[in-house]
DNA sequence: CAAAATCATGCACAAAAATGCAAAAACTTG
DNA sequence: CAAGTTTTTGCATTTTTGTGCATGATTTTG
């Protein structure tokens, strides 16, 4: 059995079940616990699921708020305050999800009158508490892990929609690959996206830069603008720089 | 059981109950009182919850001024805890939003398993926290107000669904006048949510029986079920009985 | 204040994880 | 396809983590 059936084999045991144990996966499948572990960390540092002692558990499954709240902090603060100058009344914008876009969520100056299109379920509960921004969400099955709405329809419904931007929350951006991502599904999402978009934003904390996942979602050349924490003329931004989008 | 299995299962039966005994906990799920103690004291640290002698406290719980809102949702407690008595696993549910609606959300057993189906923002990123069950969320234009998703589409795609149950929040019920509304295009979407299920729940608080709005939904013939906080053979539920429907 | 319940602490033991290392398997590349 | 390189895997050893139990301290309660 090779590495890569082995962990989706893994990934799917532990969609369906919410919970596996090292010893019962090593047992079915013939192989030490050391390389379950292996796996498992592994497959834990790409955020497929959460490593817990012992064994994994679905990432759909709810707890350390806490360790959200530590994680997001000032980083992501900087970013969405960046991000707002972009938006003016009337855009139509569409957003992803993850925590650096629900951050943007949170911020958004109350006097903003605007229409937000997301396939995500915890940013468009965000935008609803707004008091005038207009929400749409595309699609109607809601993955349990990413908590958007992935499929068929939620794809054609966004390739029917022209914005004036595509906030973009990214998990992995390098300069040679460009935007990947691990989710298959998601990327199919994100990808039809970036074709409905008249400006592509991707927004990301500093740690993602020069790191790639295992799927493309675009290259460099469709993103028009890249938001980072830190300050546009940081060092670790150059080689961005260089491929002439705008560095914020 | 995982340790962060226990923990989440904690964290839900304290949110849930607005307080735990060290002792329950223990027995509920086979560990020694150390184990919970040390969980506890672990997740006071992470402010997850408020550690005292012999248990503890939800963060809400102390957060708000507990009396009167602990006091107003009772109501909707009870309501949610009989609603569950017919909840089977394997069902498809159509929900539509309401505060009865999300206290029932809340309530759902960590071990069901089903597929929940609605329109309401906020109902649908209640039963996304949820360990198992499966969400689809109708419609894609969202109305501020009433926070669900109205309008043809919405009401095509419910039209599609056979539903085993539909759980209904509702405004005002009347004997004679049967189930009405204030919001012409939330009727819409609960008329097409009747047609599509093969059973028919209405919760309610007391408070809301015996008035009418100007919009009515459906007559008390397309009920099969009513759920208030009271006891089925309070008199006010008199008439409703007589109706021939089932009363809890 | 005294009995009962609850807690903190140290200890023992088992399970799981990290680490270093060598063998095996999988891939490059000429 | 064969030799060399890299990746993957299993094993032995050490460390860490999770759990229960005993003991004595502390808190609660009647």
């Amino acid at each position: 059995m090779l590495k890569r059936e082995r962990q989706s084999f893994i990934l799917r045991e532990v969609n369906l079940h919410n919970r596996v144990l090292s010893v019962d996966l090593s047992q079915k499948m013939g192989v030490s616990e050391d390389t379950i572990r292996r796996d498992l960390n592994e497959m834990a540092k790409n955020h497929q699921l959460i490593k817990v002692h012992g064994g994994a558990l679905s990432k759909s499954f709810h707890l350390s708020d806490s360790e959200n709240l530590v994680y997001a902090s000032s980083g992501k603060k900087t970013i969405a305050h960046k991000a707002l100058s972009l938006i003016k009344n009337g855009m139509f914008i569409l957003t992803t999800g993850g925590t650096t876009i629900i951050e943007l969520a949170k911020s958004l100056p109350p006097e903003l009158n605007a229409t937000f299109i997301t396939p995500s379920l915890p940013a468009a509960y965000e935008y609803i508490h707004h008091p005038y921004i207009d929400v749409i969400f595309t699609g109607d099955r809601i993955s349990k892990s990413s908590k958007i709405a992935i499929g068929a329809e939620t794809v054609a419904k966004i390739k029917d929609i022209r914005a004036d931007l595509c906030f973009l929350g990214i998990n992995a951006i390098d300069a040679d690959v460009g935007i990947t991502d691990n989710d298959w599904e998601v990327v199919q999402v994100k990808k039809a996206m970036i074709g409905s978009a008249r400006q592509v934003v991707a927004l990301t904390i500093s740690e993602k830069l020069n790191s790639s996942q295992k799927i493309r979602v675009c290259g460099l050349d469709k993103v028009n603008v890249l938001i980072t924490e830190l300050d546009p003329g940081d060092t670790q931004l150059e080689p961005y720089r260089k491929t002439g989008m705008t560095v914020l």
